[in-house]
RNA sequence: GCGGGUGUAGCUCAGUUGGUUAGAGCGCCAGUUUGUGGUACUGGAUGUCGUCGGUUCGAUUCCGAUCACUCGCCCCA
């Protein structure tokens, strides 16, 4: 074991599990682009009030997990924790107030300073969009759809279930607020000490408390349903049949709530077992107040933020590799070596992805090849290169044929086309 | 931030009741096969026993600290 380890929470992907990784990214771009949304990038840090003013002092994301520092100038900057107060922040400053609806999807590092533990570092990553400028309970059908998309399109959909919940509009959770704290205080004694300080700064927060005594005080609690206005009621309603119009099946769980301060009215989770403590998959929710709070014009929003080392974790297996062409000189004569090289050139010119060992007899190449799961060897020995001629071999068959040095890339785009499809190391 | 577990080869792990040269499987390298891979057989290489310190004639083994991972809490994607 070495002792230079990465830093505390921060991982190397090496090509394998990197496939894994542009595996949940690029379907979930792709995925993004059939809905109408286009990928668009903000700068990994930030100034630090973007997110101290946006996320809420009661969120312990802002309160002791950000990773803020002052740059030389001494302007407090933070690695952004979180995708979407920079969007919104890039939406007020690109003057984008008449451009909506605001569709974007977005993809990169987040950072946070937690204890690590499986499916959570401190440099993570995470796929998101957002839908901006459009209040509509549509815009939530739409952003719930994509991700349910998203999820079927990885083949993860049946380890994950979606829950779903309303925060009310502002007025419906300020009522219910006064009265859960009401409840709660009366039986203050029965509370988690960790609850007890909630009920200050983030009494919702205790309702999916995993304390068996907050469990049972919870179990008699207000609900917020019933404090719902009728607008508050309407929304939701209208969201729910959204869904079961498209035929997205979802479990409604009054006591979800949300980490951030700037989210009502919809909120939601794709959860999934598999992952221990991490259950949250992708999650997400309507942030109306937000752009406002920001200084930016009133405009609703609505998005979601998924982590791509968690969903890849669920994925059954990683995506195979692309199979290569092998280039394989067959003989010690130094001028094989540099036809070869010539000759891959030549190939991947023409748009193949050609491997070239750089060392060893023909065995070895062979056996790196095989190793690399090349699909067909191009062989030039000897005899081919007096002929002016290759030799192509199936690896897969076993069957070989010679063919003259012109019409190389056609018999290989033909040898290549018949190939069944084969599974990495499944050869 | 709190409480528990773990750390031995590239990987998964065994082992040492403190004592000379620390093991297995997989992987890797080589050979059987110097113009043909996958299988099989044969042989080989690789460890500051996570790090630092303490106890001891002697520590990979005991003790302490530290770092990392991991499980739960917390938080969240």
């Amino acid at each position: 074991m070495s002792t230079l380890q990465p830093v505390r929470g921060t991982h190397d992907l090496l090509p394998e599990d990197m496939r894994a990784f542009r595996h949940v990214v690029e379907t979930g771009r792709a995925t993004a682009g059939r809905y109408g949304f286009a990928e668009m990038a903000t700068p990994i840090f930030e100034f630090a009030g973007v997110f101290a003013r946006t996320l809420g002092d009661t969120s312990d994301i802002v309160t002791k997990e950000m990773y803020t520092f002052a740059d030389r100038k001494g302007e407090l900057l933070t690695l952004r924790p979180e995708g979407t107060a920079g969007i919104a922040r890039a939406f007020i400053s690109n003057g984008l107030a008449n451009e909506t609806p605001f569709k974007v999807f977005y993809a990169g590092p987040m950072f946070r300073y937690e204890r690590p533990q499986k499916g959570r570092q401190r440099q993570f990553h995470q796929i998101g969009v957002e839908l901006i400028g459009v209040p509509d309970p549509q815009a939530d059908v739409e952003v719930i759809a994509l991700g349910r998309a998203i999820l079927d399109g990885l083949g993860v959909r049946g380890n994950v279930t979606l829950e779903l919940n309303t925060l009310g509009d502002a007025e419906s959770r300020d009522a219910y607020r006064v009265a859960l704290v009401g409840y709660l205080a009366g039986h203050l004694g029965r509370l988690s000490a960790d609850s007890r300080e909630r009920l200050e700064r983030n009494p919702l927060r205790i309702l999916d408390s995993k304390d068996e005594g907050d469990r049972e005080v919870v179990a008699h609690a207000p609900l917020l349903g019933e404090y719902l206005n009728d607008a508050s009621k309407a929304f939701y309603d209208d969201l729910k049949n959204g869904l079961m119009d498209l035929g997205i099946d979802f479990t409604e769980n009054p006591r979800l709530v949300r980490g951030l301060d700037y989210y009502g009215h919809t909120a939601f989770e794709f959860t999934t077992d598999a992952l221990g403590a991490q259950g949250t998959v992708m999650a997400g929710g309507r942030y109306d107040g937000l752009i406002k709070t920001m200084g930016g014009p009133a405009t609703a929003g609505v998005g979601w933020a998924a982590g791509v080392e968690r969903l890849s974790m669920l994925l059954a297996e990683p995506p195979a590799a692309d199979r290569p062409v092998a280039m394989i000189p067959a003989g010690s004569d130094p001028i094989l070596k540099r036809e070869a090289m010539v000759l891959t050139e030549r190939l991947r010119r023409a748009g193949f992805a050609v491997d070239l060992g750089f060392s060893g007899n023909m065995g070895k190449r062979m056996k790196r090849a095989n190793k690399v799961c090349a699909r067909v060897a191009v062989i030039l020995g000897e005899d081919e290169r007096l002929a002016r001629a290759v030799t192509l071999r199936d690896l897969d068959s076993g069957e070989q044929t010679t063919v003259a040095l012109d019409r190389m890339e056609e018999s290989l785009r033909r040898m290549l086309a018949g190939a069944p499809e084969v599974a990495v190391g499944g050869i």
